[in-house]
RNA sequence: GGGCAGGUAGCGAAGCGGUCAAACGCAUCAGACUGUAAAUCUGACGGCUUAUGCCUUCGGAGGUUCGAAUCCUUCCCUGCCCA
């Protein structure tokens, strides 16, 4: 029923960062098919931002290959601590989730990550079912299980700690919460980035102190974002959804910076080992020009997601738009209001929400990052045109169709 | 509980009675150049019916002053040291 272990750890350990302890998990797999019993593979989810992206991806595409040998993949959605509030780090106090809002999003990170994750052998669980039911006394003991020195050890901590910024109690509670679902799901194997490493290091000395085997943990590199600087993520803005339109997902991704298309078609796509090392040496040798290899993720990424056929209209659109400097097909349709003064312009640019305030509209108007019907307009108080419908585009890639009434 | 140092625009960080909507850097946006890449250059970067004009900002609330981000009072928050 399950592959062999060779066969096995050939294919996890493909695109990992660590594995810690390797030996225990060729050891796991194999009890596992001698016992024909699957591996419990656990992934933890943070609830309160539900939008999944390519960095979601590295670790989902992994416990993806775990379902695919056999094994169980057993989502967690950290609904308890949403429902606290996290106000760790630089985030004001975010707002506490109510439980229905947890709900809902955990159902909707369910859904997204299911283009991901097959959902035969998948099972989601809610940690508030057992983090909630723990009284102050079992908190107490679970915390008496873990050293300060030991939590400081974390990098993040360290750092914080010696830069003289603050640190709260609950924050040493977090890692120990989350070591509790491994403990709860008695989990066989954690995934996460590399930048949970501590956290799921926790987890398995937590097991230990509650009597079960430790997890054997397993990270994957974190996915650079499209700035090319800062790890991948919605609050930055430097993300590619996984639920993006394919017309945004390709022009995303024909715009990062050359140095991630080799990590982006390891870490996001499932192209060969063979492929991925043409790669490599095209981008060495310049045989090949980068822009076209970009093509061919953007490609890929669309066609992963929606198919082949949204992936070949992504490009002849993006072709059209920006190599021959034509309009989209297909835009938006703003029916035009009654207006009359000079600035008719300016308000059409806030109504449309094109731009955030009027300031920003003339401030672009001055710039040149507004054309009509492909003339720029360098005048902020020009009438707007009479005829029926024009053509209005706002900086590189805001199109919109006016129409008069 | 005591002492000290801080809280300035998205972030970092100047300013310490008028010339401050607030230097500078980063990020961002627009333009040029390109492969809508990078690098580079130029400009913008609180809001308003664009105006050598007005309005709202420098943790909160009061106060002193013709005038406060800058001085005083008080409150809140953060870090460090001592207990």
């Amino acid at each position: 029923m399950f592959p062999t272990v060779n066969e096995q750890m050939d294919l996890i350990k493909r695109g990992v960062s660590e594995i810690i302890p390797e030996d225990d998990l060729v050891r796991k797999i194999e009890r596992s098919i001698k016992s024909n019993k699957p591996l419990r593979v656990k992934l933890g989810c943070d609830p309160s931002r539900p939008d999944l992206h390519l960095g979601h991806s590295v670790v989902l595409r992994k416990l993806r290959q775990f379902q695919d040998l056999g094994h169980q993949a057993i989502l967690i959605i950290g609904d308890f601590t949403g429902m606290i509030g996290d106000p760790s780090g630089k985030s004001k106090t975010r707002p506490s989730l109510t439980l229905e809002e947890t709900r809902r999003n955990g159902q909707s990170y369910f859904e997204q990550a299911t283009r991901i994750l097959s959902t035969t052998n998948i099972r989601m669980q809610y940690n508030s079912e057992w983090l909630g039911k723990m009284s102050f006394a079992d908190v107490i003991v679970l915390a008496g299980k873990y050293t300060v020195a030991r939590m400081l050890e974390r990098d993040d901590f360290t750092e914080r700690y010696k830069a003289g910024e603050s640190i709260g109690i609950h924050e040493f509670l977090y890692p120990l919460a989350q070591a509790m679902d491994s403990v709860a799901i008695e989990a066989d194997i954690e995934l996460g980035g590399t930048d949970q490493k501590f956290n799921l290091l926790v987890g398995r000395d937590i097991q230990r102190e509650y009597g079960l085997e430790p997890q054997v943990i397993l990270t994957m590199p974190i996915l650079v974002g499209t700035d090319g600087a800062e790890k991948m993520s919605k609050s930055l803005d430097n993300y590619i959804g996984i639920s993006d339109p394919p017309k945004e997902m390709y022009g995303k991704t024909l715009r990062i910076p050359d140095e991630l298309i080799y990590p982006y078609f390891e870490l996001t796509t499932d192209v060969s080992h063979k492929e991925l090392a043409e790669v490599k040496q095209q981008l060495s040798d310049r045989s090949v020009n980068p822009r076209d290899l970009k093509r061919k993720l953007a490609r890929t990424l669309v066609t992963m997601y929606h198919n082949a056929e949204a992936a070949r209209k992504a490009e002849e659109e993006f072709d059209r738009i920006f190599v021959q400097k034509d309009v989209p097909v297909e835009m938006e349709v703003f029916p035009l209001q009654i207006q009359n003064g000079g600035t008719a312009l300016i308000s059409l640019l806030t109504e449309a929400q094109l731009v955030s305030s009027r300031s920003e509209a003339r401030r672009l108007i001055d710039q040149g990052g507004v054309s009509i019907d492909g003339e720029k307009v360098t005048d902020a108080n020009a009438p707007l045109p009479t005829k029926k419908e024009f053509i209005l585009k706002v900086g590189k890639r805001k199109f919109l169709k006016v129409v008069r009434p």
